[in-house]
DNA sequence: AATAGGTTTAACCAAATGGTTAACAAATGT
DNA sequence: ACATTTGTTAACCATTTGGTTAAACCTATT
């Protein structure tokens, strides 16, 4: 039997689908069993409280997230280089997980502790490698005088908040969802585009 | 009597705090009742249920957040003097409703349908005459050109992101509460700087 | 002082919810 | 073949939750 038919896998998948579209506190436990097909006691027998699937579910999200940052921030290239990979990867992978982002968001500001947890973990992002490059780049002269963390929140600023903040751009801008997706599909270059304009030396 | 001492004044002050932080379906009715000093009756009394209590509070949230964006959108100063306002005024009224972004994003994603509620109310924001102006900049050659929904877009995202990803980024950035403040504190100007470096024709 | 109106409360209720139990089935090892 | 462990289910349980009710409590008007 492979991996993704067993029980325990199966249950994983459904709670994802119902914690990442409610949320903790909106997601019922008789819901995920339906989804995964199976009755609700197997959900404490693999996984014994909402709490603890939920956490289950959470780190599985993070892991996914948490190496598109170590993109940016680990490999060798210049800032330019990392920008322009960083803004393309991310996109494309965010428009096959839309309702990753303000999951993960989401739930940290509900519970701050909650990512204390996380850290330690070996492969949390570092930031330390990704200041030294800009503030070496700065110094070449190649790049603008800017402080590596604001540069770095303003990089994820631009590609996260087309995700969280869909239903109200979308609105704001009179985009349909075919509209959306091009308007989104576009800031791949756009947003790498736009950054490199504004901290480029020239 | 003052408007601010009426029980159903209290009731919606009270609603705000517990829906705010934690949301509509992590709210109880019970929790709102003790928070604003009154039987848990008078909830139904004044508000019939949770779902027309938790629309008052929101329509109210966004009440507040709308008349923000439509500084940027209405206004007949220039594109740069709108960016350099709305960073300025935006982060300093967030700083003192720091959960506001969060939930309205959030309950926006949980339920897409609810902001077409919103939509027809006067106030609510448009575009068409930032969308003017900026192409006029560009015809100009005061700007760069940019597409006048990428910027738009992209002003909401630096300005609103710190907000929403605050446990994020502290913990990635390692900044304790007030380096944090700080950081935000200096985005005033340098979000502004930042957009304005991108798009202003040198 | 009696009346009538809105306001407030304690007690109650039905439904939903996370979680448990005990019996049963299916593998697994001997 | 038998026993033991593992997986699965239906039925059940205690608690929580949004919501209701009927009576009590003002407060202003007559």
């Amino acid at each position: 039997m492979k991996k993704e038919e067993t029980t325990e896998h199966q249950i994983l998948d459904a709670a994802k689908d119902v914690f990442q579209s409610k949320g903790m506190d909106g997601a019922r436990m008789q819901e995920i069993a339906d989804k995964a097909g199976i009755n609700k006691a197997m959900l404490h027998y693999y996984y014994r409280s909402k709490q603890l699937l939920f956490e289950a579910v959470f780190k599985n999200a993070f892991s996914l997230l948490a190496p598109q940052l170590n993109s940016i921030l680990n490999d060798d290239s210049s800032i330019e280089e990392k920008i322009r990979n960083f803004t393309n990867d991310y996109t494309t992978f965010m428009m096959k997980h839309p309702y990753l982002p303000n999951f993960i968001i989401n739930e940290l500001n509900r519970n701050e502790d909650f990512i204390l947890k996380l850290k330690d973990n070996t492969g949390f992002p570092n930031l330390e490698k990704f200041r030294a490059k800009v503030d070496a780049e700065i110094s070449q002269g190649n790049l603008k005088p800017i402080d590596a963390d604001q540069l770095f929140v303003n990089i994820l600023a631009l590609n996260i908040f087309p995700f969280l903040g869909k239903p109200l751009v979308k609105v704001l801008t009179k985009k349909d969802e075919k509209a959306y997706k091009a308007f989104t599909e576009s800031r791949k270059t756009e947003v790498a585009n736009f950054i490199i304009n504004s901290i480029k030396q020239s």
